[in-house]
DNA sequence: ACCTGAACACCGTTCAAGT
DNA sequence: ACCTGAACACCGTTCAAGT
């Protein structure tokens, strides 16, 4: 979850201890209730007063930011340590896909804080409850490598930029979250439309 | 917004005229706020009491379910009366597109409640903000109506089903709430998706 | 320094009094 | 029948008192 900040002094020891309950039980009440869940509910949950919630996040959404930060960070990694060395491009499109997706099955507060932020905070950064900045910067340079290997290999359509891809990524926290069990057939579909084409348009 | 049900008895000359006022004001107050609309701001721009507003509408998910309602009715609306008259089956699936993508963009509020109930509630309908029950079966109808058209065109891949739509128009109201200016794109490359393919996959 | 939880503020909802 | 708006309930946030 961003290890806290660089240039940060270090919390004693209680303090530290209680962040990180206030973060397990943050995901766990987000993960259950959404945004519905309840500050007094986290509280208990982490056996913490809730002024001490409040120490460590000044606000409700700086709380679901945090976790949104954390899911984010596992997304950035899982590209850079998984996707970029599969040998086969498009398969890695597939596969960040089917690993959004399947982060956000798991988590209902992650898809939904996503979906309702979904871009114009998340794809600028830095907004309420979006991703930090550095971390959209970051995803965009991910993003953009991953494209340019597909290109090389010519498996996706010549016009396609990188910057076309975070609303398909927002869209599935959408559809997600929405509780389409098949979200795959989505994906499926827009991969096609992503695909390189042999011919001109029939029609 | 759905004649006043079929068999209800007729309201008191003022209180159908509050109604409107009422739903004037959240169709007002849901396009600025959104999901944050105040029912006490809506009372005000209507120039009546809180109660008053609580009086036609229960809670205030029922005022944004009637919002929703009035907005697909416009859209079953068009889809019956323009689409399925269109001559060019592929047009009348792009326009549908383009029509949802537009009124989203005209409200935001109404993009924020569909994209956040998007699927669960809107496509099993009577969902707590979702259109209702009758609606949904409509819309099912005449997407079926829309696909079959296509098909017989062959203009659509030929495992497309009515069911695959659903989930897409979803995802554009996530994406054109989120701010994405160019949401045309997105249409854009689901079209592609969903087009009939010349040859086989490439790669 | 950090923690606690009662108190406060805000907004959705109710209901006694009015017409 | 329907309207009004003060009062209530709930939950996010603050802060005085404690360790």
């Amino acid at each position: 979850m961003l290890p806290p900040a660089a240039g940060a002094k270090p919390l004693r020891a209680d303090a530290a201890r209680n962040r990180l309950k206030v973060l397990d039980a943050a995901r766990a009440a987000f993960a259950q209730d959404g945004r519905d869940a309840q500050m007094d509910d986290i509280a208990r949950r982490a056996g913490v007063g809730v002024g001490t919630v409040y120490r460590h996040f000044p606000t409700k959404e700086s709380l679901a930011q945090a976790m949104v930060q954390q899911r984010f960070a596992q997304i950035l990694a899982f590209i850079r340590e998984e996707l970029l060395v599969d040998p086969d491009p498009w398969n890695a499109l597939r596969r960040s896909f089917e690993f959004c997706g399947s982060m956000q099955e798991r988590d209902r507060g992650y898809a939904e804080l996503v979906s309702s932020i979904a871009g114009s905070a998340a794809l600028v950064g830095g907004g309420p409850i979006g991703p930090a900045a550095e971390q959209v910067e970051e995803m965009l340079a991910l993003t953009e490598q991953l494209i340019a290997r597909a290109h090389a290999a010519g498996v996706v359509r010549p016009d396609l930029a990188a910057s076309d891809m975070p609303p398909f990524y927002a869209a599935l926290a959408s559809i997600v979250q929405a509780g389409v069990v098949d979200w795959h057939r989505y994906v499926e579909i827009v991969l096609d439309g992503l695909r390189a084409r042999p011919a001109g348009r029939p029609g």
